[in-house]
RNA sequence: GCCACCAUAGCUCAAUUGGCAGAGCACCUGUUUUGUAAACAGGUUGUUCUGGGUUCGAGUCCCAGUGGUGGCUCCA
């Protein structure tokens, strides 16, 4: 059975419960295999098969450490492989290259991760190019030579001793001893008797292991550290602490494959949504409009229009009701809605007019909680589906921006259901078919589901717990119901309900968070929505979130990614160019243009004057679905000659016959380009 | 926002220790009329990101700002 690549292994692979604390193996990287254990919340009891990951305010280091951990396709646990002991090894080995070019730094921790490992310093002086080559060089050179990886358990006391010099062992070792807590002081580790340290040449570190038993089972050449430049991290991912320098590394069994990583790393460059963004003239983001404020161009536009209209249609099939609202509201109703104090960090200042204050909107619900007030509603109405391109503004930190997937002004495919509570189940369920639907017609099935439940711990939810229990409840059940794959992450909520989100991840294997559905009892109440029910009672109606793409330029982002900028069919801003093999045969061309844009088809006929073969080559590299070539033959027996954009020549087809054929591809959705 | 690095023609990049700013592609003009990934010839293209400084002289060195990249933090 083929899972998507890291549904199951990233979190599920975390112990259910804390490893037997025989006061032995402690290791720093693998802390948040401690750290995460499973943790049954209480609301979910005996309706949730699937584990759940519970999130750490007090040690984000670990977090990040799970965030960056292996996502192993095979079956082999990552952390039982061969490999993470190489990467493992190789990043002690790079800590003591490291200190013997920097003698004063302070080691943090460092740990495999997908695809290499990473070591945090505290280092006396910044670090440049000619510093990396040298450590590379050193280990390359320890590595070559033979070392052991030497276990040794010691006391608290004489890790302490060893470690006198290193401020963050220190720290760590305090930890252990004591026992992890969260915020609240609720112990989440025991508390560790002995520790355990590594020994390889002249370095010791305090560590769990595994490792290698030898340098020797660590292929020199299959070892870079000069792929990545130093980064700054946190320690222990807290921005108020001290910021450290992280080399990442990368290390692999053999050569090969280290060479077969970087063409992948290589492939999957050309295929980044900023680069593919340029070549095939999709959007450009102008530092005189602003950055994260992206501009499409006619290309993209015409790609981001075909998506709405078709999840537009969609949502009209499934009842869904159009509304048009205004980017600008009134402060007043954020404060209604609650965001205002929220979310004061990520919204613009308020605009004064004529002495009132306006937002530019950091969301849609409350201009849709408005027209839902705007008339009364019976129990018969219900439920109510607003659904808008809603275009939103966040502030965003200027480092956080990206291309398309990070912006500051976004539209969100946005509708707002509002419904009975005895339609809050089919309803949710139809929404995550809808955004299955969604995601599958693209061919976009390497997602993983999360459910975001709030945090126990923190006081930045509204609401009261019964609802946000009734609310979680549901979205389990619903997933269940659904057979959906999900896991549950606490703290990932919204502010005002639980929620589903898709997320998926981009070519360099980051993160995104698409599609979303949210369960709200908290609007309905701060907007004080009613409907009167059979009863001629006033009810409260319970509201869904949802958005399948999330927003139009992070997904599309994403798609071009996903498609590697060659659009299906129906997709694509050209679908088809004709191609005249002599000026003579350019009226012809226009002759089909014509005919393919009268049934609806985006082409055009390129009578530029330069030689067929290099308009051959303009269009392939643009990655047109189809080139008609068209000459003396093709006029004789209204023909076109075909070559796919997959670089096959499928010779001459009679002209209707293309007709019918494309458009029956692209009214399939279809990836399909071949006729 | 923080750490590091980067910024030369529309694009990709070059320019020796500080010594006249270049190439390919694109674009324009002309020739060419081509049957499946680049015809030929000529030509245009620069506040070397911006502002200061050092120097006889700055694309190159220094400072500040802006923008970008990678990472961290954040992410309704």
């Amino acid at each position: 059975m083929k899972k998507c690549w890291w549904s199951s292994a990233t979190k599920r692979s975390f112990p259910p419960t804390p490893p037997p604390r025989t006061g032995l193996p402690v290791c720093f990287s693998t802390f948040s295999a401690i750290i995460f254990r499973g943790l049954p919340s209480k609301a979910l009891t005996g309706s949730c098969r699937h584990s759940v990951w519970r999130k750490s305010a007090s040690d984000p280091t670990a977090r990040q450490d799970t965030k960056d951990r292996g996502i192993f396709m095979s079956d082999e646990r990552y952390e039982d492989s061969q490999l993470y002991k190489i990467r493992h090894s190789a990043a002690h080995v790079m800590a003591e290259a490291m200190l013997e070019r920097f003698p004063d730094a302070k080691i943090a921790i460092g740990p495999p991760i997908e695809d290499g490992f990473y070591y945090d310093f505290d280092l006396p002086t910044a670090i440049n190019d000619e510093d990396i080559k040298w450590v590379e060089k050193r280990m390359k050179k320890i590595l070559a030579q033979s070392h052991r990886f030497t276990l040794r358990e010691v006391t608290p006391a004489e890790a302490r001793e060893i470690f006198q010099d290193q401020p963050y062992k220190l720290e760590l070792i305090d930890d252990l001893v004591n026992g992890r807590q969260d915020d609240n002081g609720s112990p989440i580790a025991a508390p560790a008797e002995n520790l355990t340290i590594y020994t390889q040449s002249k370095f010791t570190d305090l560590c769990r292991g595994p490792h290698v038993e030898s340098t020797k089972e660590i292929n020199p050449k299959a070892v870079s550290i000069s792929l990545r430049r130093p980064a700054g991290a946190y320690w222990r991912g807290d921005e108020k602490r001290q910021q450290l320098t992280r080399i990442y590394g990368t290390a692999w069994e053999t050569p090969e494959e280290l060479r077969d990583y970087r063409a992948r790393l290589a492939e999957a460059i050309k295929r980044d949504h900023r680069v593919l963004g340029e070549k095939l003239d999709l959007f450009v983001i102008d530092a005189m409009v602003g950055k994260g404020l992206p501009l499409w161009l006619p290309n993209g536009a015409v790609l981001r229009d075909t998506l709405e209209r078709w999840l537009r249609d969609i949502q009209i099939e499934r009842g869904y009701l159009p509304v048009v609202t205004p980017h600008l509201g009134n402060i007043e109703l954020y404060k209604t809605s609650g965001h205002y104090p929220y979310y004061a960090d990520s919204q613009y200042s308020p605009i004064d007019v004529d002495g009132d204050e306006f937002m530019l909107r950091p969301m849609n619900c409350p201009h849709h909680c408005r027209i839902y007030s705007s008339q009364p509603r019976s129990y018969r109405d219900l439920p109510l589906r607003y659904a808008e391109f809603g275009t939103v503004y966040r502030y965003e930190q200027s480092g956080e921006l990206r291309g398309l997937t990070r912006v500051r002004g976004f539209t969100v495919d946005d509708a707002h259901l509002f419904v009975r509570p005895d339609q809050l189940l089919g309803e949710f369920m139809a929404v995550v078919k809808l955004i299955q639907h969604v995601f599958g017609s693209l061919g976009m099935s390497d997602f993983r589901a999360r459910i975001g439940t709030r945090d126990a711990d923190s006081d930045k939810y509204v609401g009261d717990n019964a609802l946000w229990e009734e609310a979680t409840v549901a979205i389990v059940d619903a997933c269940e119901e659904l057979g959906l794959d999900y896991h549950i992450e606490e703290g990932e909520a919204a502010f005002y309900g639980p929620k589903l989100d898709f997320i998926v991840r981009d070519v360099l294997k980051r993160e995104w968070q698409l599609g979303t559905v949210q369960v709200d009892y908290n609007l309905p109440e701060r907007f004080d929505l009613e409907y009167v029910d059979s009863d001629n009672e006033r009810k409260r109606p319970v509201m869904i979130h949802r958005a399948p793409f999330g927003s139009l330029e992070r997904f599309i982002g994403i798609l071009i990614e996903h498609f590697a900028g060659a659009f299906p069919p129906w997709l694509a801003p050209i679908q088809a160019v004709i191609i005249p093999i002599r000026e003579s045969h350019n009226d012809y061309a226009v002759e089909i243009e014509d005919l393919l844009k009268a049934r609806g088809m985006r082409v055009k006929a390129d009578l530029q004057d330069r030689n067929m073969r290099s308009k051959i080559k303009q269009h392939r590299q643009m990655n047109i679905p189809w080139l008609l070539i068209v000459g003396d033959r093709d006029i004789e027996n209204r023909t076109v000659s075909l070559r796919l954009r997959s670089d096959e020549d499928l010779g001459a087809l009679p002209l209707a016959e293309f007709v019918g054929a494309a458009r029956e591809r692209i009214d399939s959705y279809s990836g399909e380009i071949r006729l």
